[in-house]
DNA sequence: TTGGCCTCTTTCCAACGTCAAGATTGCGGG
DNA sequence: CCCGCAATCTTGACGTTGGAAAGAGGCCAA
């Protein structure tokens, strides 16, 4: 978008524009359909330029999962401040939230970050992965049960975490809403993380 | 396995041999290392014997997903009939152990039947995907909270498949129970599945 | 027996990831 | 100002892949 057509030997901002087109790639030919001579033909590159931005392709996959944990991360943020003021329960719905926008926003890439060992996807070490997602969680829920047990802390964390992923994975392959229009499938979401929160917060008052 | 090596012109059961061979290659080599060759390699064919069998790798990785369906639906049913005189929450329970065990015992495999989105794996028409896996489900809970209004009823599905599915695909991916014995996390599998299983019994018992 | 069809092999092609070598450029020190 | 050098990009090559095409081999029914 930025940099103009007219470019010469060099290109400016190659790593940032393989990074730009391997996201819209994933998106559009899947997983498998992934290509780093497309990414380098989206940049109007040589097939062989990206070798000094990434070591391989799974390094470039690498850089485009850990983006997209850093944006799921902000997705869940906003939205859990955007109830700050409601009760903590509210704020757990909202990490919710957040975590299926961002989910139904880039599919293929969600998918992927968390299919990494099915893909033999391999870490760069100091790579914190889904962590941020960890203490989000964790956060929120000392504010919900904070006075629990770690035990019950750890099964409401699992609880939460599983029943929002659980439930946007299956809607992203089809095997939930596939006929609901897409207000009723948001419905359907908000029903599923109440559902959960309630149960989380019953966990600690039995 | 049954067939011999001394084998003529003619393999005798390649598409057989074909499927056991890819469904070790897909949990060796995960799912982008997938490869039609290899599969030819190890059942001691030419590279190009399995068209004969199966239109294209996709074919064959369909043919996967379609046993593996199978396979799951088999689990569960057996897991839910184990626990047959029992009231029906242990039922769904059940359903819930079969449903991770199989996911344990074939994580890539189990992966790939739920990331065909991701992967652009198209269903052959016939092909009834996670239908048997959706109808265990309403079964089991029609059992449960068969007086309920269809709505809750539908909540109470999504919430129990969402649950189940997301701990173990969690569990998989290594986000939860990385440091667990196989016993803590069989434990934290099914305190789970309890708490899943109270909410969905509360549901229609406000 | 023999004809025909299914199975398998061989050969070929374009596309892929990666490597090596060479061309080009921008930039900092003189 | 310019000059050399390191970073960046291109070109070309190698081995592997999925798939198509054409031919060889074997089984079975007529």
């Amino acid at each position: 978008m930025t940099r103009s057509k007219a470019r010469g030997y060099h290109h400016g901002d190659l790593r940032e524009a393989l990074v730009t087109a391997g996201r819209k790639l994933v998106e559009e030919k899947g997983i498998r359909g992934f290509t780093l001579r497309e990414c380098a033909r989206r940049a109007e590159v040589s097939h062989a330029a990206p070798a000094h931005h990434f070591a391989s392709m799974d390094d470039l996959l690498v850089e485009l999962v850990r983006r997209g944990f850093a944006e799921l991360t902000a997705a869940m943020t906003t939205e859990a401040e955007r109830a700050a003021d409601e009760e903590p329960a509210s704020r757990l719905v909202g990490l919710g939230v957040g975590y299926m926008a961002f989910a139904a926003a880039n599919p293929t890439l969600f998918q992927l970050m968390f299919s990494r060992e099915a893909n033999h996807i391999e870490p760069k070490e100091g790579d914190e992965g889904a962590e941020s997602v960890r203490r989000l969680l964790a956060g929120v829920l000392d504010d919900v049960i904070g006075d629990a047990a770690d035990e019950v802390r750890q099964q409401a964390a699992d609880l939460a975490w599983a029943t929002m992923h659980g439930f946007i994975t299956l809607v992203l392959e089809g095997e939930i809403g596939r006929r609901d229009s897409s207000r009723a499938l948001k419905a359907r979401g908000l029903a599923a993380l109440a559902a959960m929160a309630e149960t989380v917060t019953r966990l600690a008052r039995p």
